[in-house]
DNA sequence: CTGGATCCGTGATGATACTG
DNA sequence: CAGTATCATCACGGATCCAG
């Protein structure tokens, strides 16, 4: 437990964008709330709308995301399990950050 | 030599937001790019902006981004040395996405 | 189906000394 | 001043097994 993902520089204090990439800037953060975007999406469709990432990985960047409340999780006590994940209010807010690198990617990388 | 950042999942190809990931997603590159911005900036004072940073990881970014066509690299040839780094065109297409992501520090960080 | 836990390799990052 | 080289480290990320 607590396998924060903070440790970075001593001082990433004042820097927004620093504050930001701490959170956003792992290798699959933003693609998972790229994927999420406006739909409400179980993690079963998830994993394979990522391909190549591990459960390993997307469990911990959930996780990581929900803790940081970007993404709500809701789990129904059924058998078998289905959790659907969505944006939070803060998680649409990443979306033009999503959207600007789009862009940045079509413009320049395709 | 060709110590190319690339590797990443066998699919990035046609996704714009992976691919602008590959070239952004280090932990520095964006920090770099935001501190260049309209400036012409020496490395020196590029170190001095950036607190907590190596020489080697800074270089190496630089290097990755000049590679990249994000940033431009001009060297004097005098004694002492004095090298400029500016942004290129492409550069400039940098700065919404970094924009993005310091509103988003801003307002959900800060 | 969801997802927690552990082991482990590798690349990414850092500190420091050195060179032109 | 700008950049390189080397070495040590550590977090990231992948595979696999286990559990509700």
């Amino acid at each position: 437990m607590s396998k924060e993902r903070k440790k970075i520089t001593p001082s990433d204090d004042h820097c927004p964008v620093k504050a930001s990439l701490n959170i956003l800037g792992g290798k699959w953060s933003l693609i998972i709330l790229y994927q999420i975007n406006e739909r409400v999406i179980r993690y079963g469709e998830l994993k394979r709308a990522i391909p190549g990432i591990s459960e390993k990985m997307l469990i911990q960047e959930l996780n990581n995301l929900v803790k940081n409340g970007l993404v709500n999780k809701k789990a129904y006590p059924e058998i078998p399990p289905r959790v659907e994940y969505t944006l939070t209010k803060s998680g649409y807010k990443t979306l033009p950050i999503i959207e600007a690198l789009a862009v940045f990617g079509e413009e320049n990388l395709l």
